[in-house]
DNA sequence: TTCTAGACATTGGATGTCCCATCTCCTGTA
DNA sequence: TACAGGAGATGGGACATCCAATGTCTAGAA
């Protein structure tokens, strides 16, 4: 069979792009059949046969795309278009943070800067939308926080939630997908270098302040302090990267 | 042989995170032995028996962390740690940003705004490190620009590289690369949804506009230009999507 | 010296086989 | 009747093995 005569084969086409082309037929597939969420995909057999190639074949690209965020895999069950969500890219850019830091951390620096400008730059936005609701579960996700830094604990969950929270009003998923995989890289690369002293309660006043300004709705100073919120875990990264 | 063996086989834990773990073993392995962008990664017979597990699984694996841009794969030659690039998440999100538009379109719209946070946030910045070189850069694309404009040819790529130029002084490559992933997955939800009548001349003219304000150092209104730049942009997505 | 053809190493792809995880449904029991 | 447990069907996971395709490098000829 390898029905693939039905296509020009260029041969010339590098491999590379022959596999990126039958990741994309399979997207182009789910599209087509009118796929949703949660929808089941056929079977890899199915897939094998339908698209004429391989089933290990068909199996590497339905890795990459699960890879991708794309579809869902379940063992024994079968594939599922995937709700949106980009824990995939934490890997891939764990791995490059650690690589960087092995020369002087300069990619690590850059993820700050970038969820610095995201941050500062949409409170104001933010908090347009801010409801009542939005403030009570902001402070409840702060009292946690003080909790646990209380107890000793690490503030990691808590503090990832305060930011997720401070950007819900804007409803918007892919924002908070990014900022969290930033934060999920930022913690893995904080941990891979050994954390250094950590300061729970400076940590908490500093959420505390930022939460001030927001229930305050001054657009202006909340944006302040989150901008030195970041300088201060800059400063932090560098010195641990020093070390 | 597949020494399996050797770890406690938990046979527990869920394929997919076996499968994670695979990933995460070849990435440590790149990092254990200091490899660096361009160097060369075992082979794949090599990584299969010093991993204990099967070629064809290896590869998957492989595969993936292709697709996440941590490797390069050169048919006929060998693997190697790749450069910074993420030009595989296009795939993903493009995907998602199709899949949206058969809905109402949201999510499309939060890359616009994500697009917007991001460069009207950081364009102070920018102009604090812009140099006359860089300035310099910046006026031949907005030539360039123009000529096309003035040809009537799409101006995609001249607008890309506004962008990515506008943003070079800060010397963040991730930033860089996130804002091309935003622009590509914009541009192919375009086409996929047909392009509308476009105004060559008026978008010629907003760029310019933002040109000069950053020329002028003047960052409130290059950051003011820059956003109703996006507010047109979503405007003309809506209607677009509403066709 | 330069160009070309072929050997070689390495990845790309296909097929078959077996294993094992998960769900469904049926049966037996309380 | 209702619930629990297990058998079976479905379908992904892993592996071995073959051959094809391709990029590199080298040896030989012009």
């Amino acid at each position: 069979m390898a029905i693939a005569s039905q296509e020009v084969s260029p041969a010339r086409f590098s491999a590379q792009l022959r596999s990126h082309a039958l990741q994309t037929r399979i997207m182009d597939l789910i599209l087509d059949r009118g796929l949703d969420v949660g929808d089941a995909l056929p079977t890899e057999s199915e897939l094998s046969a339908e698209l004429g190639v391989g089933r290990n074949t068909v199996r590497e690209s339905l890795k990459v795309l699960q890879a991708l965020g794309v579809i869902e895999i379940r063992h024994g069950f079968g594939m599922f278009v995937a709700p949106n969500n980009f824990s995939a890219l934490v890997s891939g850019l764990t791995f490059r943070g650690r690589l960087s830091l092995r020369h002087k951390g300069e990619e690590a620096m850059e993820l700050i800067d970038v969820r610095q400008a995201l941050e500062s730059g949409l409170i104001g936005s933010a908090i347009d939308l801010l409801t009542d609701e939005h403030l009570a579960d902001l402070r409840v996700t702060m009292e946690a926080m003080e909790n646990a830094a209380k107890k000793g604990e690490p503030l990691y969950e808590h503090d990832a939630e305060f930011h997720r929270r401070l950007y819900a009003p804007l409803n918007n998923d892919l924002l908070i997908n990014l900022m969290d995989v930033f934060w999920q890289v930022y913690r893995k690369i904080h941990l891979a270098l050994g954390t250094g002293p950590v300061n729970l309660e400076q940590q908490t006043q500093d959420h505390w302040d930022i939460f001030e300004a927001v229930a305050n709705k001054d657009k202006a100073l909340a944006s302040e302090r989150l901008q030195r919120h970041f300088d201060g875990i800059r400063l932090k990264l560098k010195d641990v990267a020093a070390a």
